[in-house]
DNA sequence: CCGCATCACTGAACCGGGTAAGTTGGGGGA
DNA sequence: TCCCCCAACTTACCCGGTTCAGTGATGCGG
């Protein structure tokens, strides 16, 4: 089957290429009842622009990057990703503009699919995600130009606009609440320490424990994997001193430490309050349900397609709080005993 | 910063544009000394092709596309796109092959995403899953001859190559296990059940129990999610014929299966052995872990891929059996009482 | 020494849409 | 009546690779 280009609608309607093109994006040049009618023909024949010749001839590409940098095996299990890649095509779909992912090892390779996508031509932005202290791909993205944002933060991006939520505000609630149902001694397992919001997760714990006169609360460094989360939470439970409550810093870990406790006898909430981040429907699935602190990833990741088409666009983008994080009290949380 | 082109490497070297690229494509035309010359300063100045002009010219838009229709919030917690899509990635990216991913709602709607990339040139060829009896997508990749494998099967998708697992043989291993272990009462909650793969695996369940003499042997149809999965789950429980097994057609549900045993006071696998189908994290994560069919996804992603980019290339294909399904014995699953 | 094949390369057309510059035809004002 | 202007087009070239038809030089056999 050929596909349909403007010169065939061209030779249709009894009008140049030309007429075509202006009349197919809405620009002036022709009368409206030639836009109409080339329109309808268009319409009739199911023309679509060939992409290739659209992005070849200085226009857009059409297309935005995602790259992906964990180990396939917890890329999997994480619904994060997954909510936030269905978010970005909430966005760019209205918009016809693709996503094209690329799953990688290392941050190193990251900036090597930049450097070739920016070649390539085939993108016109890309989505950050996992952003690091000094990230080393901020710099590459500055040097190419590739308009991008960064989805974390807040931190040091340049003029590089980010997506942040109130992480901070977020794990102050959850440990508020943890004391004022009566714990005292509660620890937390953290995401990959390397991770800016793991960092500023840290220092935001760190700093209400102190400010509530909390004394042992400890942060364990894990990677989000359920295996150190398991390990983590063994950890923990096994120390003289064990905690009554800990918040995990992804739903993934928080299961993993909810299978450890039921597996050393310890019953949830009654021996061990548990707070996972990031809701996820994984979190009320099992027995009991999980407390989470919740944010709408889709909404975030919407946000932040949205952001990036403004500085494809060439608008300036400013950093933007997006995913309103809030606490959902469910069965694994309770006063200690 | 501006992007070096052919023209570029041409004045460099001293030779047309033509002859720079026949040496950059490896074809006869140019001598050895020249091309070397040619991709040494190629490599200086980290030159990429222009995909657009690339694609224009007639080749490859080097770019394959997978549309994923679930809503959103199950497409999170599954891990089993995830796995395909790393997997996918494994080969694409090898060959610098993009993947361009859209999430849809309906079939239709793929239908429309497919015939909007071909008529874009946007892709050179797609992955087609979640294959249905009689798929309305079937005869429109055969319309618009755009090269495509079909995750799953074996089902009547014509000339168009599937990639699928032993699901049959993967339930009968299962159920004999079961009744090996002593079970006569053995359910199954099943995926949607207008998807090919499970009615393969429904009838290959019911075959399977007939042969063994088992006459209650009951499927409950679902839809993948954690909330369906409990509702059946409490559905089987609460008969009065309780099953002393349950068969889940994924993870997620046999995950809220075992919260819904635990939340009822039953103990598993004491009363209740649970076998999940499509081993992930999730399964080695709960207390007790579950017992699963377990095969390599990632693997199968790749295999797929491979055999798309055959098709792309004008090889035929034929169907290919993929991602070999075997029993991962756990926690779950154990002796009726 | 000539004719012919082969090699290494050049020049130009081409893919399909975008767009600046040029060309009509008709209406309005002086 | 003439002139100018503007809307409504057309023409032609651009983007950056690919490819095919040519071209000049070289080698080789007779």
């Amino acid at each position: 089957m050929k596909r349909p280009t403007i010169a065939d609608i061209a030779r249709r309607a009894g009008v140049s290429k030309g007429a075509v093109s202006y009349a197919l994006n809405g620009q002036p040049g022709v009368s409206e009842a030639t836009r109409k009618r080339i329109l309808s023909i268009a319409e009739e024949i199911g023309f679509n622009a060939n992409s290739a010749a659209r992005a070849l001839s200085g226009a857009r590409a059409r297309a935005v990057g995602l790259t992906l940098c964990r180990p396939a095996r917890i890329l999997g299990i994480e619904p994060w990703f997954m909510g936030l890649i269905s978010g970005f095509e909430a966005e760019l779909g209205a918009r016809s503009y693709a996503l094209t992912l690329q799953v990688v090892a290392t941050p190193e390779q990251e900036v090597e699919v930049y450097r070739r996508w920016w070649g390539e031509r085939r993108i016109d932005g890309v989505i950050v995600t996992d952003i690091r202290e000094n990230d080393i791909r901020i710099p590459v993205l500055l040097q190419l130009q590739l308009p991008a944002v960064v989805i974390g933060g807040p931190g040091d991006t340049g003029p590089i606009a980010q997506i942040w939520s109130d992480d901070a505000g977020a794990i102050t609630e959850a440990v508020r609440y943890l004391v004022a149902l009566g714990h005292h001694k509660i620890a937390r397992v953290s995401g990959v320490p390397g991770l800016l919001h793991t960092q500023n997760r840290t220092k935001a714990f760190e700093n209400v424990c102190a400010a509530l006169g909390l004394d042992n609360a400890i942060t364990i460094p894990a990677d989000y994997t359920g295996e150190e989360g398991s390990r983590a939470t063994r950890r923990l439970l096994i120390g003289g001193d064990r905690p009554t409550a800990i918040i995990y810093d992804n739903d993934v870990m928080a299961v993993a430490g909810l299978a450890v406790a039921q597996e050393m006898g310890l019953s949830v909430p009654g021996d061990l309050s548990i707070v996972a981040w990031d809701d996820s429907p994984l979190c009320s699935l099992v027995h009991p349900p999980l407390t989470a602190l919740s944010r709408d990833i889709s909404a975030y990741g919407a946000q932040a397609a949205l952001e990036l088409l403004n500085a494809i666009d060439g608008r300036t983008v400013g950093n933007v709080e997006a995913g309103r994080v809030h606490l959902t009290p469910r069965g694994s949380t309770a006063p200690p005993r």
